[in-house]
DNA sequence: GCAATTATCCGACGAGCGTTGGATTAACCC
DNA sequence: GGGTTAATCCAACGCTCGTCGGATAATTGC
């Protein structure tokens, strides 16, 4: 080998925790926090209490308390992306084989999205918080979350184009599952009903508006 | 007359704005701060600048901070009520009239609905918050949410008795639509997209949806 | 052993918060 | 006029906030 780039201990103070870094153990805990309470009903000394760290410590690996919030929703936000790019790749694929299949691929993404949605509650309570409170998130926006809508609409874009949807355009149409999302990730942040008749029903409603914009049955 | 109830002046040192009261000045800008940013993100300084008198008045009039945020909610969801009840009580009334007259009606009602919430986006705000936050608004739902949920409810149960649905028990129904609703309050909220686009497709979703629950064309 | 480096925490600063007591002003009633 | 009542503001209280300088501890490299 030509340089030796093992991953060697390097000199200072050890992390309290070495199995997690400590930057992880206090992200995750602040993600947690400000998806339940919003950004300015959270304190740093509550971060630093719910990482069971000084709130020196968590200056000191996240910078100001924005630089803080920013680095939640990078975090959360990969997570989604990866997932979402890869079911929509899936998707994608099947379109190719007719309408017919692009019916069941897309039903499918339904099935995928919910799943996640349903496992991430945090990644949900942050998305709406973003939604409800576009200012303090115009550059996280730019940055995060208009990739994944251009994935949407893309993808809908060729739904549309392979013959699978009725609409010519199919603006309506992404506006249409936006809103669905939107309001199943609300009810799902605001933990509004039991979880399990929740997801039957989402699923249920979301299935019904995708066969309103089929056209009749196939053969 | 037995006695004279007349609005006479009360003593007292003459309110700065004599064409309204000050408690309503205060209430308004509450409302409208609450609304964009938050309970925890404004500070009663704030809401007694944008009203223009001293925070020492705002407590006098409201009370503490939280009590202040509650008059707000009830200043608000007292004035959707009201209109809700009306456009509920025509639609009622129309529902006697067969499944074709039902139909028209619902179709309706989500007219009136919609023109309300644009006509009022500090109204959506509030309620999009109190989605967001349920452990703060628990009470406030009982108080003020709770029957305008009740009102929606019962109505399409008895759109569903008149047959004007294909749902034998609407609670997907209820849940459609609240949802959809909830997505349009949410963009509201967060003033995405050209307002005049934005209303004519919500109600485009909002009519295929409807039409997706009624059964096959009447005569 | 000794320096270098890193993680962690203690303590304090200035600012802003919600809230309250009391002074002031201006109307009413007699 | 004097007394009462109500509306408004000023000033200050105790508290919490975000932030930062610097001390301490523990590890690596010499």
């Amino acid at each position: 080998m030509a340089a030796m780039t093992m991953p060697r201990r390097r000199p200072g103070r050890p992390r309290r925790d070495e199995s997690r870094p400590t930057r992880e153990v206090v992200l995750a805990a602040a993600t947690a926090l400000f998806a339940r309470h919003g950004f300015d009903a959270v304190s740093l000394r509550e971060v630093a209490a719910a990482a069971g760290v000084d709130v020196a410590t968590v200056s000191h690996h996240t910078g100001t308390k924005a630089q803080l919030y920013d680095a939640c929703f990078a975090r959360v936000f990969a997570a989604e992306r990866a997932a979402l790019e890869a079911a929509a790749g899936r998707a994608r694929a099947a379109l190719e084989a007719g309408p017919a299949a692009a019916r069941a691929a897309l039903h499918d993404l339904v099935d995928v999205f919910v799943d996640f949605l349903e496992d991430r509650p945090e990644t949900t309570a942050l998305w709406l918080r973003r939604w409800l409170e576009p200012q303090r998130h115009a550059e996280l926006d730019q940055r995060y979350a208009a990739p994944l809508y251009r994935l949407v609409a893309d993808l809908l874009d060729a739904a549309a184009a392979a013959g699978a949807l009725v609409e010519p355009t199919p603006y309506v149409t992404v506006r249409s599952l936006v809103w669905a999302v939107h309001g199943h990730v609300v009810a799902l942040a605001a933990g509004v009903g039991s979880p399990a008749r929740q997801r039957r029903e989402f699923r249920a409603f979301l299935h019904r508006l995708l066969d309103g914009l089929y056209g009749p049955a196939g053969p």
